[in-house]
DNA sequence: AATCAAGTTCAAACCGCTTTGGACAGATCA
DNA sequence: TGATCTGTCCAAAGCGGTTTGAACTTGATT
């Protein structure tokens, strides 16, 4: 059932149809009514492929998943930044078309996406230091927004990001005023740069109180739950152990504290853990009570924010870029304590 | 640049160029090179919308992702599932198109897609028991491939499913072959299809060896770390607590591992875990030494093989079903051993 | 009564490609 | 030599909508 055909059963032209269904007001409400019955009882539904032609527009946003060839991450938060985005797009009756891309081939398939037409706008996820792609997009001339942001990029674009800094500025404040001293961050891929961002929220605290850090307690690795095991365990098995650690996600945190539990020491007691809580849906920090101390910020959320952002900018392509940043909660759990008295050894 | 202009400069019809461009036998090969050359100089890509209306497919698969309003859980295998899929899209030049959907919603969704054209098939997530969408999906006359299988679906379908009942059959006999006899149970949503094949392959390697299952030792959940962990924290604080557990997923075996070294019991030696591994990227098992005995299979392979399957399907409408069942591999790690010899109390 | 405006409706062009059904030239054949 | 075939190329008709510009009613205005 297309509109020719509908337009035939109603006797009517498929101009006023179109018109009638699309809420145009030079059409009789009589007849707009006539019309819409007809619609419902036929299960007419327009043809999105015809309406993108004649509109010149895709409804459609994408979101490029860049995918680095060797190490073959596929970054957990997407899952539910997604999902979040998605609401947004359904209520707005665009579509989501994802590309999983080896990221050495990511500048062809912006181009692609745009001069084919397939999208109206793109989500760039992971932004890098300096990230090459920002200026691409602009010369292609893509409305975009940046999930987090692209430190050393000197032209204004838009983006949503949590506030990085601050949320690990916070955390290593709590720790320090619990007395702790050596405090370890175990942080995500600093090529990445929220992770640069909390990076120097973390020194920032330490040198807010005197503290220089010790590269002994830093490290900077993909997330994984095996990563943050060892690097708690080397850490560890240190002269000078840490008593705390910053862990960037909640799976880090998940290794961190196997490594603290398989030397026998408790967490929340001898050890305290911070970390990073993007409240994914079957990773909960807890129910009523959180399990870990945690910056905490729903990374679904961010991604319903972020579609609307697009949105806007794409019904309203001369607006200024938009740039929202979503501050973290700071919520107390059960893995921080205060710094034990020294042992003995 | 679109394909008029092109013809225009090359002083050709867009027909002509057209058929150069898509390879077709009647045009003469020099003008072909003179085509591709000027496409390629002038960076002309065919605008995908027009294809679409011309060509009447659309070009792209649909990925329907349910999402309970109660519980809004996204199924972490999910990224790594569609990061698999994405790359044979890819491969075939068809874009990915996601919808998240309340799953009261999802019924109007697939008429949806069908009827506007937005999609040529569809991958099926999370099939249920007796999974009603099947035959909904039969009934638009939508090309689909299920991940996983519908017990109780009478006519045949096109599925790709790991062997979930022999997996954890297997899993189950390994158990009872170190001595375990109270061996428990943390499956996922026993609505889910995968949860009832699995439960039926543990049942039925009790049973041969004569032992009746206790339902004390099975629960039933949401696979995450927080469920597995209160499942197991009650499990052993039983009078006969288990020997061994069986978790569904890496995640509900993390939380399955907090509750038991919490009690300062040790994996491998006090108590056995075998988890099922997805070989999710960021919830790696150990890397060349697994960490967890398991049986394994690659989700992302799977998303692979799921797409290739449908495409086939989409360029073949007329064969039959096609089924594929993969085996799970079951890898020793250092998560099990033999029963402890029974405690004092 | 003639003019004008507002309210409705429609025919036709258009979006950018694919594809059908020729057209035309040169080669091949009887 | 005329007929047939082959190799190339093209005009035009879709695909299924939106949108422009015009036409036709009606009722109000002068």
């Amino acid at each position: 059932m297309n509109l020719k055909e509908l337009a035939l059963k109603l006797g009517l032209s498929p101009t006023t149809v179109s018109r009638a269904l699309n809420g145009y007001p030079e059409v009789n409400e009589a007849t707009r009514e006539r019309v819409v019955a007809a619609a419902k009882r036929h299960n007419y539904r327009p043809n999105t492929r015809a309406i993108r032609l004649a509109t010149g527009r895709a409804m459609a946003i994408g979101h490029v998943i860049p995918i680095a060839s060797k190490h073959e991450i596929v970054n957990p938060v997407f899952a539910d930044f997604i999902a979040g985005a998605g609401e947004t797009y359904a209520r707005s009756g665009y579509d989501m078309v994802l590309s999983i891309v080896p990221d050495d081939d990511e500048e062809r398939i912006y181009h692609d996406l745009h001069a084919r037409g397939t999208v109206d706008g793109i989500i760039v996820h992971a932004p890098r230091m300096n990230d090459t792609r920002l200026q691409l997009l602009d010369s292609i001339g893509i409305p975009y927004v940046v999930h987090g942001r692209a430190t050393g990029t000197a032209t204004p674009y838009s983006w949503l990001d949590v506030n990085n800094r601050r949320a690990f500025q916070r955390a290593t404040e709590f720790l320090l005023d619990l007395g702790h001293r050596r405090i370890a961050l175990i942080n995500g891929l600093e090529t990445m740069d929220f992770a640069i961002r909390r990076r120097s929220g973390y020194l920032d605290a330490l040198a807010a109180r005197g503290i220089s850090p010790d590269p002994a307690l830093m490290s900077s690795e993909e997330m994984t739950e095996l990563r943050g095991y060892r690097a708690a365990c080397d850490m560890l098995a240190q002269d000078a152990p840490p008593t705390a650690f910053l862990a960037s996600s909640m799976i880090s945190g998940l290794g961190v504290r196997r490594a603290v539990e398989e030397r026998g020491l408790r967490l929340g007691t001898d050890i305290s853990v911070i970390i990073h809580d993007d409240e994914l849906s079957y990773l909960r920090n807890g129910e009523d009570v959180p399990i870990y101390t945690a910056t905490r910020s729903s990374v679904r959320e961010a991604g319903r924010q972020a579609a609307e952002m697009l949105l806007q900018i794409i019904a309203q392509p001369e607006t200024a870029p938009l740039q929202r940043l979503l501050e973290a909660e700071l919520i107390i759990g059960q893995s921080t304590g205060p710094v034990p008295a020294p042992r003995r050894s």
